[in-house]
Order: C-alpha cells, then sequence, then structure tokens
DNA sequence: GTCTATATAGGGATAGAC
DNA sequence: GTCTATCCCTATATAGAC
C-alpha cells in the first residue's frame, strides 16, 4: 500500500513519522506541535504539509501502523475460538509485540486522539487488532468467565509491555517474552473450577 | 484538605469536577474546552475560574482523588513485600477500584497530560498508586520473573476494568471482581518452575 | 521539496460589572 | 458567585516564492 516514487525504505515521508510517533508517544499528540516535528526534522513547519494534509493525517497514518500488524492472526481466525487456540495465538503475538512495543505503547497512550479519528472517518472497512480484541470480548456466546480470563491476558502482556523499556529495561526481550508467554498461560490454562 | 465555607458534600467545586471528569475520559483532556464544561455546567467559561486557577488546576484536584485512593493500603507495606502478601493487597483493592473504575479509566486515558503536570508542580511529597506500583516493580532486590508477573497482575486488574463499562457491562460487580480475583490468584500463585 | 510569510480560529486567562 | 467583554497567545493551515 505505501507506495513512494521509487518505493525507497527510509523516505521523507517515514522519517516524520518516526519523530512523530516519538514525540506522540512521549508528550501525547495534543501536546506536540507541527513546529516541534518539523524542528526534529530540520525544516519548517509548512514543509509537512507537502507530505501530509494535515496533523490528523500524521496520526491516522501511524494508526495504520497498527492496522497492518498481525492482520494475518487476525484473518487465521474469525469467529470461533477456543480459550485454547487463542493461547496459542496470543503467546505467538507476544514476540512481535515487544519487537513493536513503541507501536503500542503510542496507540496506549493516544487512545482519545485515535478514536475522535474513529467517529469521523470510519471509511471502508476497518478492523485494528483492537477493534478485534474487543469484538471478541463481547461475544456473548462465550462464557463470561472466559471472556473476562481473555480480556486479563491481553492486559496482562500489555502491562508487561508498558514497563518493558522503563523498570524493565535490563531484562533481555527474549526473557521477557518468555515470561509473559508463563505468564498468559497461567492465566488461560486454569479454567474455572 | 477541601474546606469549602460550610464544607458540604456536593458544592459547586465538585460538581465541576465530576462534569470535567466525565468529559475528560471520554474526548480526552486536550479535547475538552472550559467552554464546554462550562455549558454543561450551565454558565459561562469565566465562572470557572472562580473555583479553579487554571485548567491544570481541575486536572490536579482529579489527580488528587487518586491520591487519596488507597493512601493506608501503600502505608501498611512499604518496602519488604512477598509475592503472598502481594496477591493478598491486589485482591483485597479490586473491589475498591472497581467502584472507582471511573477514575481509573481517567487516569488511563490522561496519562501524558498527567505527567506533564508531575514535571512543573511535584511540590511536596508526591506518591500515588501509579508512582507506587512503579518503584515496587523497579525493585531489583526482587526477582525479575516476580516483577514481571505482578506487573501482569496490575496489568489484569486494569485489562478487566477498562472493558467493565463496555463489553463487561452486563456482569455485575461483584461477580466481575470475583473472577478478576480469581485471575489475580492464576498469576501469583504459580511461581516460576 | 523546502522556504517565508500570513491568514484564521480557538482556547486559556484577566478585568471588572452586576 | 456568575456574567460580559476582551486580550493574548499558540497552533493549524494556506499562498506563493525559491
Amino acid at each position: 500500500m505505501p507506495a513512494s516514487p521509487t518505493d525507497t525504505a527510509s523516505t521523507t515521508r517515514e522519517r516524520i513519522l518516526d519523530v512523530a510517533l516519538e514525540l506522540f508517544t512521549s508528550q501525547g499528540y495534543d501536546k506536540t506541535s507541527l513546529r516541534e516535528i518539523a524542528e526534529r526534522m530540520e525544516f519548517t513547519k509548512a514543509a509537512i504539509y507537502y507530505h501530509f494534509a494535515s496533523k490528523a493525517d500524521i496520526l491516522k497514518a501511524l494508526h495504520m501502523r497498527l492496522h497492518d500488524f498481525g492482520r494475518d492472526s487476525m484473518e487465521s481466525m474469525e469467529d470461533e475460538a477456543s480459550l485454547e487456540a487463542w493461547a496459542t495465538l496470543l503467546e505467538g503475538l507476544i514476540d512481535q509485540m515487544l519487537a513493536q512495543r513503541a507501536l503500542f505503547m503510542f496507540h496506549e497512550r493516544n487512545q482519545a486522539a485515535i478514536e475522535a479519528l474513529h467517529d469521523e472517518a470510519h471509511e471502508g472497512e476497518h478492523r485494528d487488532i483492537q477493534d478485534w480484541f474487543r469484538q471478541v470480548l463481547s461475544n456473548e456466546k462465550l462464557p463470561a468467565e472466559t471472556r473476562v480470563r481473555l480480556a486479563c491476558a491481553i492486559g496482562a502482556v500489555m502491562g508487561g509491555l508498558a514497563f518493558s523499556g522503563e523498570v524493565f529495561a535490563s531484562i533481555p526481550s527474549d526473557e521477557l517474552g518468555g515470561m509473559l508467554r508463563r505468564a498468559v498461560g497461567s492465566l488461560l490454562d486454569a479454567p474455572s473450577p
């Protein structure tokens, strides 16, 4: 989908997105001005408008990165889902999530701004991981206990992820991944009595 | 600390805070204007300045509500903390958190804004639950696996909480509380092999 | 593709009347 | 305690030169 002229890896557009990702995550979307982004890019505010139609457009582009994430995982299991299948899937996703943790933290810290985006322009079929999680959790065919367990498992991973850059910085990613997988296992392999 | 003239329960100030809590949670702090709050209060923007020195002051006041929350829990166990002690404490906190879930969701969705507050005015000894969690999680005396488990447990509760108003709305609070307690138990009662 | 203006609006905050 | 009117600043966005 992203088709630059020569389709090189690191275009200006991508670099803007990387800067924005960092600033939006550390300061929040609203508190980050285009001037600030431009300063880091070492050109002026107006130049950004050559690459993006609006500030919201930058947010949307970043949001799209999450869309791409795990698209195949979502397609692999549509409606039906046993607890075991979920455990396996989630555990498989952890490494990818750790590798992309900047992206997840960005989303966690800018939910409000991103939701505002959805309200206006839900053009075409959306369906990012969050929507997908939400849909499964609201599937009333599954017993309540199962759905709550699932929500806890997702929350647990997010919790571990959120601290991975700060207080868990000294723990290597693969070790952290192992710990998170075991935690998810504890949550999902022990059904109600 | 909140000393109104007659110290009645529901003062205008408190009502402003309630409105702000709702709007800040649903739209985010930055996207909510004082004009919007004033409209709901059925008076004008400027009137708010009689009760609060600034918009940030409103945010701070709401933040203080979290400060009060579980202050005693924090004092009861300072540094030393076994995994069992933590499990007990966390399970005991769940009901209170559920009762105050609006407050927690507000915090989750406005982390960036609240952090900006901390940076400027860390007047006096702060120490809300989040700070406290963070401190424990960074205590290198505890084994990494334990700390990660703890982070997961906290995340699990937050995960369950976050959906309690939406997809879990049909589940009674006390039942949801029980499920969350069992989930926390699964996470913290099964140490590494 | 990046720049220098400049237009415009919205929101936070103040002064002072009632 | 609440209101009107107003100031001021910042941020988005545009127009058009280089």
